[in-house]
DNA sequence: CGACCGATCGTCT
DNA sequence: GACGATCGGTCGA
């Protein structure tokens, strides 16, 4: 299966990236070993122009150095201390747009993305959230600034179409009290697709 | 099912 | 020294 190719990332929409992005297989392999799972959920951050991102006005520190990477970059951050949150760069390098990756469903690998999240039994939980998909896919803030057309983390197109009108759009978590951009409609969700958080599947 | 809260630490001020 | 683009457990209704 074709990864996405770099001209996907450099593209100047970041909602419509966000928005095509649902239905593509995000993948890991490490040690040999792939997981993946399809991508339900994701939301936009605008860059420097949008008060929720971490790189509005400019910001440049160590940690979101990498969002100013070229399209197509993993940037990896900790929240809270404990979890690992995946988003894709995009844009030409400088623009620091991403799109954080918030839930999956399971394809590839589901024994070890059980064992890496310590379940016995699989439920809605493994993969959805952007710390629960990161461990279960094996990603950690080590991995921040891989490239996406390596063969660690991708993102792939498998020819799963998501219809128009299966595609809501809704507020980003946790963002509310981030300012003037808090309450755009930069989340993008499958439809009826029970792998996505605050799903009353999940709970 | 909703509300609350503790965990846990890198990052930035 | 405060806090977060979260999660999972507990408590109470």
């Amino acid at each position: 299966m074709p990864k996405l190719p770099r001209s996907f990332y450099l593209r100047e929409d970041v909602l419509q990236i966000a928005e095509e992005l649902l239905g593509k297989f995000l993948v890991t392999k490490f040690n040999g070993v792939i997981t993946s799972g399809m991508i339900t959920e994701a939301e936009a951050y605008a860059g420097v122009i949008d008060s929720a991102s971490h790189a509005f006005r400019g910001r440049r520190t160590n940690r979101t150095e990498i969002m100013y990477s070229v399209g197509g970059t993993a940037y990896v951050y900790i929240s809270y201390g404990i979890h690992h949150l995946f988003n894709v760069v995009t844009n030409l390098k400088e623009i620091p747009h991403a799109v954080l990756i918030r839930a999956i469903e399971p394809s590839e690998g589901i024994e070890l993305m059980m064992k890496r999240r310590k379940k016995k039994q699989p439920d809605y939980t493994l993969t959805t959230g952007p710390g629960s998909l990161a461990q279960a896919l094996g990603i950690h803030v080590r991995h921040t600034g891989s490239d996406l057309l390596e063969e660690k983390i991708w993102i792939e197109d498998r020819g799963v179409k998501i219809p128009r009108e299966k595609i809501y759009r809704t507020k980003r978590i946790g963002v509310e009290n981030s300012g003037r951009d808090a309450g755009l409609l930069y989340r993008y969700i499958i439809k009826g697709n029970p792998w996505i958080t605050r799903s009353p599947f999940n709970r």
